[in-house]
DNA sequence: CATGTACCGTACCGTACGGTACCCTGTCAA
DNA sequence: TTGACAGGGTACCGTACGGTACGGTACATG
């Protein structure tokens, strides 16, 4: 029978040789992990990259060098271990933080594409491409909550980085609008547009880091029409 | 060992009961087609919808009450199934036609409405989630082209139904823009935003007619502040 | 009526894989 | 030295499923 718990199983609380890191990544993520789990879960993740979410549980412990009973002994299921892997790595996806001194038109449109860059070049990753289509994959089937997390990693949290921004925008009288989740959209959609629908679908030409620079600051510029004021 | 044509099996051409309907779709659709192939591949999208990607080729030919041998004769394999399955919806997915008279102001800012209601319905609808995972799902493991064909009937499709207009109001002095992409981007982003990725995700309140319309005025009304003219 | 064809239903086969059991080694503590 | 234990390696089991074979039926055509 499967386990009842979900994430990590709490009875086995191996070596722990390095400390718990990251505490405040928006969800328990990576807290329990052994380094050796840690090791598990990174081949996982090129496993994921290297064959989306059809790889077997054989195929991780070869390629981990550890036996399958391990794994599900740490993981509970193959589910387990999938969304581990997937809480581990969201809780590793850094979001740059907005300067704290007052906001300048100058400022707040660099830290808007800033924000742009960031994500644009999050999601145009091989890695987070295969973490996304793992999620999209499974999100239809009631079981796992790798669509929640991703969710909650992704735009979700996104939004709650940006808000902040849009209200000290506004708190400064740089920026106009109603709705902050209004606001939101229309960012979110200026920068990302069809570029991760895209991308999930199979287009093999990719933004760089060239596209990326001149599509964030093209975002940013554009949101700025749209709702700067002044 | 597999047939080696793709899409459908050119020499098993069955009843022909039904004319082959649609001609001008933008890909080789349901041409040959006969009506219990139709009804085969209607089967299909009602068990992707209720269960993704993840039936089994049985439960296709219970739905269905055909043979599994009849499936494997028309559609080769699973995937020649699963394939001929999106063609065919891909196929029949329309997109209104844009007013070939003058275009005015009012009469652009409708058509541009229209066009963002009429996608926003589709990529919120069951059917078209259900297909775009399966299509991400399969979009990484280089065999099966359903992310090509799904990526073709999509955004490219919505981006070369609208480049005539984008063109057309330019042409009419309404807007101004120097890269017909660039603007496609825009429009694309304002209107679909984060809502395809959170439905993929498996977000569960969509939006429904009214909030669409709603999205897609201001989309529309955001495009053209961006890109309008006069 | 005889023959061929299209198709349904179902039994069957091979394989892949999730999950479990068992054995063995290295480590550490008493 | 000895025993407990974590964990690697591997054989094994049950099942699900892709794909095939075959028998039976309805129908069309000579």
């Amino acid at each position: 029978m499967p386990v009842m718990n979900m994430s990590l199983h709490p009875d086995t609380a191996p070596k722990q040789t390095a400390a718990p890191a990251d505490a405040a990544s928006g969800g328990t993520a990576g807290e329990g992990l052994s380094e050796r789990q840690r090791e598990v879960l990174n081949a996982v993740l090129t496993l994921m990259v290297a064959e989306g979410d059809r790889f077997s549980v054989a195929a991780v412990a070869r390629a981990a060098s550890c036996s399958k009973e391990t794994l599900y002994k740490w993981f509970g299921d193959r589910d387990g271990l999938l969304t581990a892997t997937v809480r581990w790595q969201a809780s590793k996806v850094r979001i740059p933080d907005l300067p704290d001194k007052q906001l300048t038109h100058d400022s707040l449109k660099a830290a808007l594409t800033g924000f742009a860059t960031s994500w644009l070049t999050v999601i145009t990753s091989d890695l987070s491409i295969a973490l996304n289509r793992a999620a999209v994959s499974h999100a239809g089937s009631g079981k796992s909550r790798l669509g929640e997390i991703v969710l909650t990693n992704g735009p979700i949290a996104m939004k709650q980085r940006l808000e902040p921004l849009f209200l000290a925008g506004r708190a400064a009288g740089l920026l106009a609008f109603d709705d902050v989740g209004e606001a939101f959209r229309a960012f979110f959609g200026l920068a990302v547009a069809d570029t991760q629908i895209r991308a999930l679908l199979g287009e093999d030409n990719r933004p760089g880091a060239r596209e990326i620079e001149t599509m964030s600051a093209r975002a940013a510029q554009q949101f700025l029409g749209l709702y700067g004021q002044g």
